[in-house]
DNA sequence: GTTTAGTTTCAATAATTATTGAAATGATTA
DNA sequence: TAATCATTTCAATAATTATTGAAACTAAAC
């Protein structure tokens, strides 16, 4: 068990400092990668004390990581706990996360860029090069965008053979 | 000119919103959009002056671009003033950033994967269900390293048609 | 309806991160 | 070499962001 204390630490650790640049706010980050390292879900007050953070912290965490779509929330029968479960499927929270950033930064990005080309629609001074500039990030975005949907759709990972390589990896690991 | 300029201000505001959430610093952020609406590479005095932002806080978030690869310095013969231009390829800043983002982020992760895998070798307790789990995680970063690493072999974009989208895209914009 | 066991909210505060600007450093020219 | 022009650094400060904890709220059980 000393062994698993110790992965947990490291891991809430990492996930920390992970966290911000996915997206998440380091305490949500702690908070998933604590209940990674828990054979079942947990309840509230328990992720407050296994992190020693604030259990109103702890209720703000779990909101974004339901926001995320990588924590669910289950309550048992006959308790008014509820109970914060990780998705375990991991393919599906790099699904989710992706969804949720395309949503907030590629969607808006591209919008930008159409008005702004239309701005300069027709211009003659130095905004031509800008234009020609901004028309090739179009460009780029939109094919992400695309690629991202492809992904979204299930395609990817699935279609590269996630599960054998899964196995395989999993099988070299000893190098 | 009036255009460019909104559309200068617009760029740099989103920009700066958005760098964190590719871990580039907002400051930094600014700064490269800024350059992206200029036809010709600035020194960094005029960055400052466009920006409203000190010399010495240039200095710093262009040693950032710089990092990235994402802006390149230039002298001009017979003076000692650096100049600073947008690296315009934008297929390759995309590139330029997963890398760095790959090396700071999935590769310690990976590392990190196999240290824990390794502690946890031969647990009987609650500790199987966390391996395995994490198991499955690092057959998942592994996947989206090989990915990566095709992708910036110049594989993807290029081999997904990304000129003839782009053209497409160009094409069909005023829908 | 009241009590109880829980969640959420949010203003205050703590912690972190970004920014400044003056001093140190470096490079070019005469 | 000294003088000049420009860049970099970094301690101090400003701005932002995260966290707390007490109060408001909600829903189930009595």
């Amino acid at each position: 068990m000393a062994a698993l204390n110790r992965v947990r630490d490291e891991l809430v650790m990492l996930w920390d400092r992970l966290g911000p640049l996915w997206g998440v706010s380091p305490s949500a980050a702690r908070v998933h990668g604590w209940l990674l390292t828990q054979a079942d879900p947990q309840e509230a007050e328990e992720i407050a004390d296994g992190l020693t953070m604030s259990r109103g912290a702890v209720s703000m965490a779990c909101t974004e990581l339901e926001e995320w779509g990588v924590v669910t929330v289950e309550r048992q029968a006959g308790s008014r706990r509820q109970l914060y479960r990780p998705v375990t499927d991991l393919e599906q929270v790099i699904r989710s996360i992706i969804q949720v950033r395309k949503q907030r930064e590629w969607d808006p990005l591209l919008t930008q860029l159409d008005r702004w080309l239309e701005m300069l629609e027709g211009d003659r001074g130095d905004g031509v090069d800008v234009r020609s500039r901004l028309e090739r990030l179009r460009g780029v975005i939109a094919l992400t965008d695309r690629m991202a949907m492809q992904f979204l759709k299930g395609g990817a990972l699935g279609s590269l053979g996630l599960k054998a390589l899964v196995r395989s990896s999993r099988a070299g690991r000893h190098r």
